[in-house]
DNA sequence: AAACCAAGTTTCACTATTTGGAACTAAATG
DNA sequence: CATTTAGTTCCAAATAGTGAAACTTGGTTT
């Protein structure tokens, strides 16, 4: 997965936009017409109404002083409605906020979306925070704790997807770097209950991660607690789990019985009709 | 603007693709295709299709156990490229938090997208109030603190047509409810330079905002102090306005060098002609 | 148990939209 | 002033979207 051009989207025009929208959003910074050009397959005439239709959708934003294009506010918009109704944030809200004020640890709420980690909250050692600061930032999964924790408790398929997509990039001499030792540390975490990292990501970071079932085991998402090693060892962080994984646990409960019922149990009907 | 059906976007696929995308966050729940159908335009199977391609897309999550549909994190991560780039949050962030300090009550920052108020940045008072506002979320225009100081700065324009599309609903009996009273009330705001919101929108809430201009007097947003009648009145409010107002001005000198960089001063001609 | 109903899904002939090569214009450069 | 580069418009060909209607599924009524 070289810097060549992104094969077209397979979905038809909306996702061929969709397509756009992520390249646009890919560059980190206002882009012109040409460098989209550039790396996109598409030809000059078709890219130029897309970005048109998007830009007058508010889906993009145009700056007509510097020529540029950027992800517009219309996504903001949007993404709040997602954040609150397909997140766990809004639920895990208060057993963060606890968990961060015992641990005085940066803690993160992640769930998995397209083999990356989604960190969906957060909260810093420090101070309080607001929402997207950190919230819809991407990470890799195969060398963080949440990632492993989550691919940990995904179903085979799932499971094999996910690990065929990680790109096993060397971020430190402590990073995972193939399917095979992924798999071996996936095992474990799966045995153990929880998933470490233990600086594979970022040097002197380490963290625990629990993930965040339903009853029926379906995984849901992860929590970690991270550390630095100037401050803390391993022995210091693990006395964490325990409470980890409680507060992991409360959440996928309240998540259930919130939002993924799975209750299909003897209940049956939540419609009831008149007549 | 009651509650019939929302007209056919106006550009192709992809702006029927939007309004779907809308359709499914104003439900502000996960929401079931027959719902969707009555509340849409869209024949039974082109709404269908829809939904399938959008949920494809990760633009949408699809509950299947319940069958509901829900915004997809997709867009949060979409979101997040929006919200650093195209917002001012980035830029103001530790301005806020300074205010914030210093001030101890909430603090805003918003920005206008399509006539209503877009919050994109806050910090919460040291006592939080229960209150309509997060980043993301948006409101009214006319009976918001900033939604006031943003309009009043706006060139005429752009200020006629946000002023017409105000839906000038009585929130309490404070509320400006017509266009004359609050162009009356824009007047006011831009010769003193902030404006009040008088528990125009809520009950017990009172709070003073500021513009964020460009040198050019180009509006880009704006940021208000919030407080609680329970705990002070205008008088004690009111003596923030000088801090919020260089606070703004701040804002407005960082974000011009940073994004909106209206150099080019005399260059003018938008339309130069040879020959 | 058979008939019924409602919600969701698939089909397919019809057509409106998208497509993209190429021509065009505007602005930047030598 | 000639030339290049960047952005915009055109239009015939082809693809992709449309939506009435038929079908499937799962649950409820007689």
């Amino acid at each position: 997965m070289g810097g060549d051009k992104t094969a077209v989207a397979g979905d038809g025009t909306i996702g061929k936009a969709c397509d756009v929208l992520d390249q646009v959003a890919a560059f980190e910074r206002p882009v012109r017409f040409a460098e989209l050009l550039d790396r996109s397959n598409f030809p000059k005439a078709t890219l130029y109404r897309f970005l048109q239709v998007l830009t007058n959708q508010g889906m993009l934003s145009y700056d007509p002083e510097r020529q540029t294009y950027a992800p517009g506010m219309r996504l903001v918009r949007l993404a709040h409605a997602a954040w609150t109704q397909s997140s766990l944030a809004p639920i895990a809200r208060p057993f963060l906020d606890a968990l961060s004020k015992d641990t005085g640890e940066t803690v993160h709420l992640a769930q998995l979306d397209s083999s990356q980690v989604l960190y969906v909250d957060k909260r810093n050692a420090a101070q309080p925070i607001e929402m997207y600061s950190q919230a819809g930032k991407v990470g890799p999964a195969y060398c963080t704790g949440v990632g492993k924790a989550m691919m940990a408790f995904l179903d085979e398929d799932s499971l094999n997807e996910a690990v065929s997509q990680q790109s096993y990039h060397r971020f430190t001499d402590k990073t995972l770097t193939s399917e095979a030792a992924l798999r071996a540390d996936l095992d474990l975490i799966r045995q153990r209950g929880y998933a470490i990292d233990d600086e594979e990501h970022e040097p002197g970071i380490i963290c625990v991660a629990c993930p965040v079932l339903t009853s029926g085991s379906r995984m849901l998402g992860a929590i970690s607690v991270t550390g630095s090693t100037e401050r803390m060892d391993f022995n210091q962080l693990e006395a964490w789990v325990p409470r980890v994984r409680r507060v992991a646990e409360q959440i996928g409960a309240e998540a259930q019985a919130w939002r993924f019922p799975e209750t299909r149990a003897k209940v049956s009907n939540d419609r009831m009709q008149a007549t």
